[in-house]
DNA sequence: ATACATGCAAATAGTTTGCAAGAAG
DNA sequence: CTTCTTGCAAACTATTTGCATGTAT
């Protein structure tokens, strides 16, 4: 990593994330910055992106199908994902170190890190559903 | 799901799987196949994987970069992803149901699965790294 | 001035799909 | 003979990269 200049675009960027809390995919900060800067280019997003996961000041959430999705809460926390709707909602979990205590137990090798994903169907989806066995 | 035909390619596919424990990618897969069917197209063995994994006979493991990876242990367990080499290994858990009760607490929505994946590096990374330092 | 960042387009990786021909029931 | 499956190639999605130009320091 070398040094690193200012940009406007980053900068734009960086607030998108941290003030978009549905953590949004790679092309909805592009649809949002766009907004401001109707020339920026997708490369451009996914570059600043990655630089900010890199400099730590977002978070990079893969999913099982679908586009990487981005989240500006840096603290430990798990996800929720719905099956339905693909909504990812943050999960606050106590004390999630002594898994990795208990994982390390019956394992050959260093555990560095853990990840929990939880999926089900969020409440917005409960609802609708519920709404079309009613008709 | 219509009714479903016996086909050679599926069969080789699904034994291929279920004998080779290095939780191999479709072109891994693909490579193995190709020895005993050499006209075999990499499409077949996408179709028929993802079909395998519907009918509950494999399992499919998602990975932050990289291909997706196939699994023939379809009891519940989690994995370890070496950070270096990219193996997976499984680690077996016990009781990790209450985790899922432990989540549903501070959440509106229906959890009906969770998923936790290790990360680190592995035993043989380790010694490669350990002869690496003191050359 | 120099180095980093941008926009654009092309390239890439992984996977899916349409279609005509082939095999299973 | 009808339906499912195959091989092939093209399409597709998400992301990365090369390059000439633009901007920050």
């Amino acid at each position: 990593m070398a040094t690193m200049k200012y940009s406007r675009q980053r900068e734009s960027i960086r607030d998108f994330v941290h003030s978009c809390h549905e953590h949004p995919t790679a092309d909805m900060v592009y649809a949002g910055i766009r907004e401001e800067f109707p020339n920026i280019s997708l490369g451009t997003v996914y570059r600043n992106l990655s630089l900010l996961v890199e400099l730590g000041e977002i978070t990079k959430i893969s999913t099982d199908s679908g586009p990487d999705r981005f989240d500006c809460n840096t603290k430990p926390h798990s996800h929720f994902i719905c099956t339905q709707c693909q909504c990812i909602r943050d999960i606050e979990l106590p004390d999630t170190e002594y898994i990795e205590k208990m994982a390390a137990e019956n394992f050959d090798g260093e555990i560095i890190s853990h990840v929990t994903t939880f999926y089900g169907i969020c409440k917005d989806c409960l609802r609708k559903n519920s709404f079309k066995k009613e008709a």
